[in-house]
RNA sequence: CGGGAUGUAGCGUAGUCCGGUCAUCGCGCCUGGUUUGGGACCAGGAGGUCGCAAGUUCGAAUCUUGCCAUCCCGACCA
């Protein structure tokens, strides 16, 4: 058998690009720090999109859209938030080509200056909070809790598939809110709805926090997020949910009116995912084998891979096949018979577990014969041979085995590669092996920068219900009341 | 944007130092046949501006210059 990807162990980011290529996921399109994403990974991520969609809608909020052009004035408004994304930003400066004089193809009609650039959105609050100034007069008509689908661009320097891409897809959630309080309590609802979605459906399982002011979204007063380790102990911020306090609406002047008459700032939320959450499906569950979905998001959970020598021993195998899908699909299991003619079984096989589909059954004459098929896991790539009879609550079950397995699977690393350090060589030396260490910070921004200068790990997040504890800090020794995650990151 | 490297068929490659049947091999693709319970085999076939441009030369994938692109390592980041 001829090796496809290269192996988590000799070189883990390679495994990373060949997987999302080989399993076809994506590819580096012509243009560059951008990815084409193929259909087989689209499928996925709108699995992602429909799970979150529900979810978004169940707490009360509604889509909508909004432009992809910012004015440049809009995104220096808010000083912070500038400060955070002008480093990175594409700028539309002309609205015209025209044909070179010598003939060289088009050039940029330099008559057709805009007024004003417009910035191509790394994030919307400006645009956003621009528009919420006409929606919002009184009390009345808060809160408002919006969603927006939408593809955002950030002038990257270095990019990886899906984790880092100039231009990439997400969702982003602003709300307004006449209280402090109810924005924190959206705040906290969405950052539930974001762990709740990783565990439940991508079998990831997360830490709630709060970042540092280092790691503050531009403009936030509150970031909040979720942290997941990926199987080479580096972390993942999966997903923030930020309390933006007055900020937007004192930068676009988003005033209500209260009950008592008085007026107000409007208080603001933004949240958002995006398909770097692809990235840490991939790093989470798959193996040297290739891709493992869980089968909450996998486009097909159960393929039907028919086998056979003659023509007629095809017929069979594949009306087998059809009627077991017809049954699956009475109950609900997403379901796909391979009846190409023109790849054996083992090629089918493999190619399938690269894909990640979670379940495979085999079903060939001597099945037909026996009223039986051969059902293989891809999580354990477990084989047995099952009875058709009972078959499709056999495989809904399995299906949630699955699902649970990756899981516990998922949470066990992470308890494993989860370490206390007290002392700096003891923290140096956790760091090198991998995982989040829990290690005592006085809390400055200075002692922060230090540690990432010196050991490229950063401060994923100040757990939310962390006990407090007497200690000292790693690096300074100063007094400290509790522990934070500190770990090499993506 | 600094440091390093690389561009040859859809993909991966040999050849570049030392210019001259050199455009090599594997995968993939097409046709026919035999195959099909873990990536089939045999036979035949198609496919190339050797990154782009200029130069040196009788002759350039090979030498020179310029440009472009990509990858890796740093600083920046969902």
């Amino acid at each position: 058998m001829s090796k496809v990807l290269a192996s988590r162990e000799e070189n883990y980011a390679q495994w990373y690009n060949d997987l999302v290529i080989k399993a076809d996921l994506a590819d580096n399109s012509a243009v560059r720090g951008c990815m084409v994403i193929k259909p087989y990974g689209y499928a996925i991520w709108e699995k992602m999109q429909q799970a979150l969609d529900q979810m978004f809608k169940d707490t009360g909020h509604v889509n909508a859209y909004f432009p992809l052009f910012i004015p440049k004035s809009f995104l220096s408004k808010e000083a912070a938030h500038i400060e955070g994304f002008a480093k990175e930003c594409a700028v539309v400066t002309h609205y015209r080509l025209k044909n070179d004089e010598n003939g060289k193809g088009v050039i940029v009609d330099p008559e057709a200056k805009l007024e004003e650039e417009l910035i191509v959105r790394p994030t919307s609050e400006t645009i956003i909070w621009n528009t919420y100034r006409d929606w919002i007069q009184s009390y009345r008509d808060l809160p408002l809790l919006i969603n927006q689908w939408a593809n955002v661009v950030r002038w990257e320097m270095r990019t990886r598939l899906f984790l880092r891409t100039a231009e990439f897809l997400w969702q982003e959630g602003h709300t307004a809110h006449a209280t402090a309080e109810e924005a924190v309590e959206e705040t906290r609802r969405m950052l539930d709805v974001y762990a709740d979605f990783a565990e439940n459906f991508m079998a990831i399982p997360v830490i709630k926090g709060v970042k540092t002011a280092n790691e503050r979204f531009a403009g936030a007063v509150d970031t909040y997020c979720i942290e997941a380790m990926m199987q080479d102990g580096k972390a993942l911020q999966a997903g923030t949910s930020h309390f933006l306090g007055q900020n937007f609406a004192k930068a676009f002047e988003v005033k209500f009116t209260g009950k008592d008459g008085k007026q107000d700032y409007v208080w603001a939320t933004s949240w958002g995912v995006s398909t770097r959450l692809m990235g840490a499906l991939i790093m989470t569950h798959s193996d040297d084998k290739g891709l493992v979905l869980p089968p909450k998001l996998a486009p097909f959970q159960v393929v039907i891979v028919p086998i056979y020598r003659s023509d007629e021993e095809y017929q069979t195998v594949c009306d087998a096949g059809r009627s077991i899908k017809k049954e699956l699909e009475r109950f609900g299991v997403r379901v796909k018979l391979d009846d190409r003619d023109t790849h054996k079984p083992g090629f089918k096989f493999n190619e399938y577990e690269l894909r990640g589909v979670p379940l495979r059954i085999a079903i060939g004459p001597r099945d037909v014969a026996n009223g039986t098929v051969e059902v293989a896991r891809r999580d354990t790539l477990e084989k047995e041979v099952l009875q058709l009879a009972d078959l499709s609550n056999k495989v809904v079950h399995l299906l949630e085995q699955i699902q649970q397995n990756l899981y516990t699977k998922a949470l066990s690393h992470r308890e494993q590669n989860t370490h206390r350090a007290d002392h700096w060589d003891e923290f140096i030396q956790k760091l090198d092996i991998g995982g989040f260490v829990y290690a005592h910070w006085d809390g400055t921004a200075e002692t922060e920068e230090k540690i990432k200068t010196l050991t490229k790990a950063t401060i994923r997040c100040i757990p939310l219900g962390n006990p407090s504890e007497e200690g000292a800090c790693i690096l300074t020794g100063k007094p400290s009341t509790q522990r934070v995650i500190f770990a090499r990151a993506y």
